[in-house]
RNA sequence: GCGGACGUGGCGGAACCGGUAGACGCACGAGACUUAAAAUCUUGCGGCCGCAAGGCCGUGCGGGUUCGAGUCCCGCCGUCCGCACCA
């Protein structure tokens, strides 16, 4: 190629080109979104990061994918609101503040500064007019309105819960925060305590947030699954058994369970230890008091819960079994009943329940099989230790012998429903959820304050709205463990505005996840001062067209969110329901590790490789001491298997860094970043250049001309198909195919100065979504007007995509053996014909017939001989 | 334990509704240019046999359906993810 043009460019100037180019989007405002565009709405949106220092190759994976649908969709005529914001409250904060002595609100805002200069080195299509911080007064008003108004709708309360305790922030945290047991940010095991404490009302949504998962169509199916299974909706039966004895006026029990089909199988019923019940007989009851308190030792812990034997103490007390009076079963209370589930008491049936068996083995209260499994005899069918929890014939359940399992449970539930022993229904059916009302409390300082103030005499009071926000305090020491705010007596301590009379704020301050849960609804129009949101704006923009961001907030951030914005609803606060219409999970950055003769870990950049007998070694660049190659982990600073995005952009250019990402891995799977695909990918950006500014030479007399057309045109349909489906890795496949197609056209000289540049042109656009900045520095060598990024998408030429032959596989029974090529638009017989005039295929006949002959038309022709 | 996803060259991966397995890239081999290196260019690259033409085998393993299976069905094996005393 050098030398074939004399005039040669020199190569691309990542360096020079980058500012220059966002320095002009910059000035031509062009990705600032107006609201009352004509043209159709697109909202692309990626999770907004929590400023935590500096930005890492997961954001830049992140926002490069949202780019390029941003960059598309903007060539495609719609009206783009690609907006960029911080989810800046948070503990990290608090920590480099009591770490470093810094306050926390200084921290988080030069994280800021640093982070967004950073993203703008990307060179994102972002609209930075619409920029937002959560800890910005100006957006946390609005919440704290927002706050009031649900309290008012009845979607928040107070009440005091047995709540997860994080021993190590000092906070509590939500159910969807606990991992295995552990603080999902502290990684401390959670306890369990009693606090007084608010909720947001998750639970009124269950069903509605569980029904209109089916409507999310545009969501992956894993994410839609994981919210069915953490709502966890069961339906069954609510049953009383009366007691024989009343305790302390008590005189029933009620148990839920999904199987009372399986209640002629009972052997026992379970409380929980922290059942009324239970508290109430073990006031005179030491042991049962120790019991109880054994309990709830072991209940704090998850790891023993795993590994917790089934107990259990006998109470003594009988209760009547529903379908029976005279059949009395015992009360125990054991330590695998929880109280927040169903009504915190079970009834035991061993033969169809494993834990129920375990327990009754341990205790030797036997089992009797009520479900009998197809093809079993129902004499010889016996549980020992291990239950049968499938389907069957009814067996030893009296009036239910000889129905299914589903009817058994139908004709308990009508029986039951309609009581005819003692005159009164003594069950009702009930549908039960696993989902938990979300707790928000936090004690901790850089967090959204709730706009509450507590009264010795009126209660609990609302700030009033014009005096919101409730803003924290600007000055705050951390020299002392605990909240802040609680020691803070001049921001406390104030008068009630109910009754004048000293009175002291709320101290804890929101979830931060309460300020992910509505800023894509702000992003809509953030210069409102008055209100959080404008209706018309709202409405217009939602639901976000494309949400993209990771999969570790496929139960947390996700459904906080869907359920946020139903309370929006109900206060007017928007007319939508469903945040994201579309939303796509990408996969994680990840790199190999690799550790010293010490076994300390190494980062990539002191690293050096060699290939030795064709097997890759691994030096250090100073000591050149052998480093082992570890396993491909997660980019983590532990590890130390980071590659800072920064180092990246300069040594190769933010194009070279994105092109990279979208190239090797599916979206949705793992990449790993390497050095050689790094500098593959910074090869491609000199290749286009080159052909770009080669295809500017172009003299040739036009006879490659309708292939290359054809290339070009074939990669303009791919490309858009894919990108509309976030095939970000077939995209870059389809645009190398054409620069190949294009090189050999050049090369080959016979392409004419124009098919050369729309060509070089339709390549330009292709890549102008995921390598903006290449793309404009190669708009402007082809002598095209204004900017790429506001030209229109190119109109594909459907003639040029078909064509006039086409060749067919020939397969001799399932196996090809030739090639057949024949008129786009033969017809069957016209294929078979020229099939069989095909030497291979005469050969391979000898003059005989084939039994048979399947032509599939544009497809394959298959010959069964 | 329950629920789900996945398994294709040395590597990342492609293959639409069952129709040419391995697109595209990376790595690697050979060669050209160069004093040399980088860059660039040419070329090879699933395995086995063969000078070649060509043939045989091949998508985790074992069966099945079909003219035809990476794709569908049944049974295993392995990896990853989510939930987990939920009655």
């Amino acid at each position: 190629m050098t030398n074939s043009n004399p005039t040669a460019p020199e190569r691309y100037n990542a360096k020079d080109a980058e500012p220059r180019w966002q320095e002009a989007w910059a000035q031509a405002k062009i990705f600032e979104t107006p609201n009352d565009d004509p043209r159709p709405k697109y909202y692309v949106l990626e999770m907004f990061p929590y400023p935590s220092g500096r930005i890492h190759m997961g954001h830049v994976r992140n926002y490069a994918m949202g780019d390029v649908v941003a960059r598309y969709k903007r060539a495609k005529g719609f009206n783009v609101l690609h907006p960029m914001g911080w989810d800046a409250f948070g503990l990290p904060a608090e920590n480099a503040a009591m770490e470093r002595k810094v306050n926390p609100r200084d921290w988080t805002y030069a994280n800021i500064g640093t982070m967004r200069g950073q993203l703008q080195s990307m060179g994102l299509s972002l609209d930075w007019s619409r920029e937002i911080a959560t800890c910005d007064p100006a957006y946390y008003k609005h919440q704290q309105r927002m706050f009031l108004d649900f309290l008012e709708k009845g979607l928040v309360t107070r009440r005091t819960a047995k709540v997860n305790w994080d021993p190590v922030d000092h906070t509590v945290l939500a159910n969807e925060q606990v991992i295995d047991g552990r603080g999902w940010r502290s990684g401390a095991l959670v306890e369990s305590r009693e606090l007084t404490q608010w909720f947001f009302k998750i639970t009124d949504f269950a069903e509605e947030l569980l029904g209109a998962l089916d409507g999310l169509e545009r969501w992956p199916e894993k994410v839609r699954l994981m919210q069915k299974n953490w709502i966890g909706k069961s339906e069954g039966l609510e049953v009383r058994f009366a007691l024989t004895r009343a305790v302390h006026e008590q005189t029933e029990v009620k148990v839920y369970t999904t199987r009372p089909d399986t209640l002629f199988g009972a052997k026992f019923l379970a409380i929980a230890a922290d059942h009324p019940l239970a508290s109430a007989l073990a006031a005179g009851n030491p042991a049962l008091q120790t019991f109880i308190e054994e309990c709830r030792r072991i209940g704090t812990a998850q790891e023993a819960i795993d590994t917790a034997e089934k107990l259990g103490f006998e109470t003594g007390l009988k209760v009547r079994h529903p379908l029976d009076p005279a059949w009395e079963l015992p009360v125990y209370v054991a330590n695998f009943v929880l109280m927040e589930y169903g009504t915190g008491a079970v009834f035991g049936c061993p033969a169809h329940d494993q834990r129920d068996l375990d327990f009754a083995n341990k205790y030797g209260l036997g089992n009797t099989p009520v479900v009998c499994p197809e093809g079993q005899e129902a004499a010889s069918f016996v549980i020992t230790d291990t239950a049968y929890d499938g389907d069957g014939r009814m067996i030893n359940s009296r009036f239910l012998d000889g129905m299914s399992a589903h009817e058994a449970f139908e004709a308990v539930a009508n029986r039951l429903e309609a009581e005819v022993l003692t005159g009164k229904p003594v069950a009702a059916r009930k549908v039960q959820f696993r989902l938990r009302d979300w707790g928000v409390s936090r004690q901790r300082y850089w967090g959204c304050p709730i706009p509450i103030i507590h009264c010795e005499s009126c209660g609990p009071v609302p700030v009033p709205v014009a005096d919101l926000p409730v803003k924290l305090p600007e000055t705050v020491s951390f020299d002392q463990p605990g909240n802040p705010l609680e020691r803070d007596h001049a921001w406390r301590n104030v008068p009630c505005p109910k009754c004048g009379a000293a009175a002291r704020r709320e101290t804890d301050t929101m979830d931060t996840f309460v300020d992910s849960s509505w800023y894509f609804a702000r992003f809509t129009a953030p210069w409102l001062t008055d209100a959080p949101t404008e209706r018309k704006a709202v409405d217009h923009w939602l639901a976000v067209d494309q949400y993209i961001g990771g999969i570790e907030h496929a139960i947390l951030h996700l459904l906080y969110a869907r359920f946020f914005t139903r309370a929006m609803r109900e206060t007017g606060w928007s007319g939508v329901a469903e945040p994201f219409a579309g939303l796509f999970t990408q996969g994680m950055v990840v790199h190999e590790t690799y550790k010293d003769e010490g076994g300390a870990w190494v980062p990539p950049a002191e690293i050096r490789f060699e290939s030795e007998a064709g097997e890759r070694k691994a030096f250090h660049v100073k000591t050149a001491a052998p480093i082992a190659i570890g396993a491909i982990e997660k980019m983590s600073k532990s590890k130390k298997n980071v590659v800072d995005p920064d180092d990246i952009i300069a040594s190769y250019g933010a194009d070279t860094a994105r092109w990279f990402m979208l190239s090797d891995s599916p979206p949705e799977r793992d990449v790993i970043w390497t050095e050689e695909g790094v500098q593959g990918a910074a090869r491609f950006v000199q290749r286009v250049w080159r052909l770009v500014n080669a295809a500017t030479q172009a003299a040739g007399d036009g006879a490659a001309d309708l292939a290359l057309r054809k290339a070009a045109h074939r990669a303009l349909a791919g490309v858009g198909e894919d990108v509309e489906r976030l095939r970000f890795n077939r995209c870059v496949a389809q645009v190398y195919t054409l620069a190949n197609a294009l090189d050999e056209a050049l090369r080959g000289g016979a392409v004419s100065p124009a098919a050369a540049q729309e060509a070089a042109g339709i390549l330009v656009q292709l890549i102008a979504p995921m390598m903006p900045h290449l793309a404009e520095e190669c708009w402007q060598a082809l002598g095209r007007p204004g900017l790429v990024a506001q030209a229109p998408w190119p109109q594909v030429e459907a003639a040029l995509l078909v064509e006039d032959e086409i060749t067919l596989p020939v397969q001799i029974n399932g196996k090809k053996r030739a090639d057949v090529t024949v008129p786009r638009d033969a017809d069957a017989k016209a294929v078979e014909a020229a099939t069989l005039a095909l030497e291979a295929v005469q050969k391979v006949l000898e003059g005989k017939a084939p039994r048979k002959v399947i032509v599939v038309p544009g497809r394959i022709v298959n010959l069964v001989v």
